[in-house]
RNA sequence: UCCCUGGUAGCUCAAUCGGCAGAGCGGGUGGCUGUUAACCACUAGGUUGGCGGUUCAAGUCCGUCCCGGGGAGCCA
């Protein structure tokens, strides 16, 4: 007998009949000659409820509790009471994994965040992370789906590493030699590792992207990403996913439009394909969740340069802690105050001053600014980074030098300018950050299933 | 890393001026009931985060360390 899903067994439009049920037990009712049981197996938010008439109950249904893993035989039929259309009237119940009452630590009721993050390995099993874990995958699959309609391949972009310079951010060193390991005196203390040389994990796929790109016209990565910044806030992890596209023969204003076209694609498909678990975070988590998703795809993004950028904040008259200053980077505050309090939507500020941003965004004929954008969304901030890349050798060489780089270690990179060179473009976007925006999470711990950060690696 | 704020029962929290450590939920037992955040009764459950100090007396005051949360920086 084949499996039965409760998303199934609760979405049945006619009776199934004689079903079978494999699930988890999240609440039991006890009646005078009958027990109701929620099942739930992840297949959906719903659970499915059963009842069992205490003539088929076995020794061992006393310990189908809270938690308790069954198998469920039975007659899929209408409920004769409110609350669901469908319930399984069980023929045999057996008990495959009882959950001790005294130390399984949910209950039927609310937990904060705080201490589920404690109990993460259980934390799935809640309405709220079950949702989340089914929206994340959703967002994951519409990002594939949203790229293959487009023409872009997916690129395997690598996770180790040899260069010691991709990006600004602190990387991670791996090693397969033991901490009591001592070089030879003098030697090299790479010479003696797996690679010959100072290994780390990937802090972008950007570079390896461009020259994918350079060769098969679009590509994306989608990959885990490690930075091992000591930040403690709800909006980094030392481990997260990076949507990373990359095309060529593009500018600037395309690489926005599909940033803005991605992000109102993943939104819809999530909104069409998960409504009842966006749902309960539009219930329980921000009560103006899903308005203002509907207003995200309804409009398109706002977008204004980073001297209109700066003219704006000027002119609110704000107290901000951090002075608006022509020339330096815009603050956290004055982030959000543009996309929460002015445009009170997604902006895309584009075109920065050259000397914050690094040596590969492509300078502007003004030769002050770079063609630079980021995606600022309510919420979480910024959403994107990206920019046209400087595809003129002359200039990025000059470029390299300007910000120090060491010229020699990007050969490959630089060999891209060298034969064929053309015009891209590309950004990368954060996948948690993604999630923090449409489920309303405000901590990125919790749309992560086992979050790293600086002095955590428990599960 | 810096600043702010917390840590009391399994969970969420209360405890006045420094004066006997409590409630709700959850658990256990019993009752009632086609129930649905079920309901009613009884019951168990504590090194008040750790260490040190002040005091007749510390959950409460002081020092220090650990941990949680928020803000900042960095960024996605």
């Amino acid at each position: 007998m084949n499996r039965t899903s409760v998303f199934q067994a609760v979405s049945a439009t006619v009776s199934l009949g004689s079903i079978l049920l494999r699930g988890w037990v999240r609440t039991r009712r006890d009646a005078k000659e009958v027990t109701f049981l929620e099942i739930n197996d992840g297949s959906c938010l719903k659970n499915v409820q059963v009842v069992v008439d205490h003539a088929v109950a076995d020794k061992r249904f006393k310990d189908v509790n809270t938690g308790a893993s069954v198998e469920i035989r039975g007659e899929h039929v209408a409920s004769p009471a409110a609350g669901q259309s469908w319930e399984v009237r069980a023929e045999r119940v057996v008990l495959i994994g009882m959950a001790d009452q005294e130390t399984y630590p949910l209950q039927k009721k609310r937990h904060s965040d705080e201490f589920l993050r404690t109990i993460a390995h259980l934390r799935p099993r809640t309405n709220k992370y079950g949702a989340m874990a089914r929206i994340r995958s959703e967002a994951a699959f519409a990002v594939h789906d949203f790229f293959r309609g487009r023409g872009f391949w997916h690129l395997h972009a690598p996770i180790l590493t040899g260069s010691d310079c991709e990006g600004a951010g602190e990387m991670f060193r791996v090693t397969s030699l033991s901490p009591e390991h001592r070089p030879k005196p003098g030697a090299d203390v790479h010479a003696e590792d797996f690679f010959g040389k100072q290994a780390n994990l990937t802090v972008s796929g950007q570079l390896e992207a461009e020259l994918f790109a350079c060769a098969l016209g679009q590509v994306y990565t989608f990959g885990p990403t490690f930075r091992a910044e000591n930040s403690n806030t709800p909006r980094h992890a030392a481990e997260f996913w990076m949507i990373e596209p990359e095309f060529t023969f593009g500018d600037l204003a395309e690489d926005m439009q599909l940033a803005e076209d991605l992000t109102k694609a993943m939104v819809r498909q999530v909104m069409e394909h998960r409504a009842d678990d966006l749902e309960l975070f539009g219930k329980f988590v921000d009560k103006t969740l899903l308005g203002d998703l509907e207003t995200l795809l309804a409009r398109p993004f706002a977008r204004i340069s980073y001297a209109q950028a700066i003219d704006i904040l000027e002119d609110s008259k704000r107290d901000f802690e951090f002075q608006v200053l022509f020339g330096s980077d815009l603050q956290t505050e004055h982030e959000r105050f543009l996309a929460e309090e002015h445009f009170k939507q997604p902006v895309i500020v584009h075109d920065y001053p050259r000397t914050i941003k690094p040596f590969y965004m492509r300078l502007n004929d003004d030769g002050e600014t770079v063609a630079a954008m980021d995606l600022l969304v309510p919420r979480v901030g910024e959403l994107v980074g990206g920019s046209q890349r400087e595809e003129r050798l002359n200039i990025l060489s000059d470029r390299m030098d300007e910000q120090g780089l060491n010229k020699d270690a990007y050969w490959w990179y630089l060999d891209t300018r060298r034969f064929g060179s053309a015009p891209h473009a590309g950004f990368g976007m954060g996948f948690e950050r993604f999630l923090m925006m449409i489920t309303g999470a405000t901590n990125i711990r919790d749309v992560i299933p086992f979050p790293r950060t600086p002095g955590h690696l428990e599960f």
